[in-house]
DNA sequence: GATTTTATGTCAGCCTTGTTGACTTTCCAA
DNA sequence: TTGGAAAGTCAACAAGGCTGACATAAAATC
């Protein structure tokens, strides 16, 4: 009952927030904030016949623009069938772009149509508002610790994509 | 250049984490971090014949022990014919317990088994060991921001669902 | 006591989104 | 020129969501 929250081994750092309880709250916030995550957008999409797989595709290729499928099919972590399946629908619609690679002609470079990138937008605003608010409420250095523990969270392929993306401008 | 991380207007907190940029960079470390979240389990439960609602049953009545499909249900936000599917499989295979009231006898008090207990703690530290490293990697301070933006990232209802199992002993 | 409401379970059928396997077409590169 | 990579297609299947309809038991209410 002496040590309060300065530690047991007066070893500089308490490791307090390492106990099963506190593990296991990382583990119930994950799974109930992901649910909010995803509400929103998933209220835009269940009006029109798309799900959050076309969401996905929709975000990655407006964030890498001419990227081609293996590429994609990477970041998803999807097979190619079925991501073809969102693909081609995507394209019927009018709101992807799949141009035949110039310097090799058997690659598919994926581009947003204005038509797409209308719904991105309106997807990812509704994304970033339920983010943006959470920031607010939270303030700027619990966000840092908030990128810190998920990137650590994540696989190291997985977290090597999302530093190749963090640095580039959308 | 002169501001550095101390905000433009002086008014006290800088605004900078509230970027496009910023709110992407958090849309996207969810996206990854939830992608390694569920893995390990994921690759536990695909040996037998489970899959991730499998894992969420189990883990949410092992929280609550004796609770009632009418609560499960409303924390798994799924329908009645979706989780008793899975009720169904984990109750047949030995899993979890199914209790009629004894004040109200049309409920069903759920309860795992010591080989639900087995498989779900199985599965729950398999979750753990990642979390554990990644809080580790993260440092305390980070892990409560951490829990901070998750927790401002719920839908209302989410959010008083955690925070009733968050001061609840498992 | 009769009626209504609640809790649960079940059947049938549908959708999305993931999977594997087999196969074709295109086309770069050795 | 031929092997193999990239892309696409077809078929079949499974998990896990959904809706709607219906059954039963028991509690609650009139």
């Amino acid at each position: 009952m002496a040590e309060g929250g300065t530690g047991p081994g007066g070893g500089g750092e308490s490791l307090l927030f390492l106990t099963d309880d506190q593990l296991r709250r990382g583990i119930e916030a994950m799974f109930f904030a992901y649910r909010g995550f995803t509400a929103d957008p998933d209220r835009i999409l269940a009006k029109m016949d798309y799900g959050r797989a076309h969401h996905r595709a929709l975000h990655f290729i407006n964030r890498m623009p001419g990227t081609t499928v293996t590429n994609l099919l990477a970041i998803l972590g999807v097979t190619k069938q079925s991501l073809n399946r969102v693909l081609r629908s995507l394209i019927e619609d009018g709101l992807v772009e799949s141009r035949i690679g110039s310097r090799d002609r058997r690659e598919r470079h994926l581009y947003l149509t204005p038509k797409g990138q209308e719904l991105e937008r309106a997807l990812s605003e509704a994304q970033r508002a339920r983010m943006r608010a959470a920031y607010r409420a939270a303030g700027p250095q619990a966000v840092a610790g908030f990128w810190q523990v998920l990137e650590a969270m994540m696989d190291s392929e997985s977290r090597q994509q999302y530093l190749a993306l963090k640095d580039t401008r959308g």
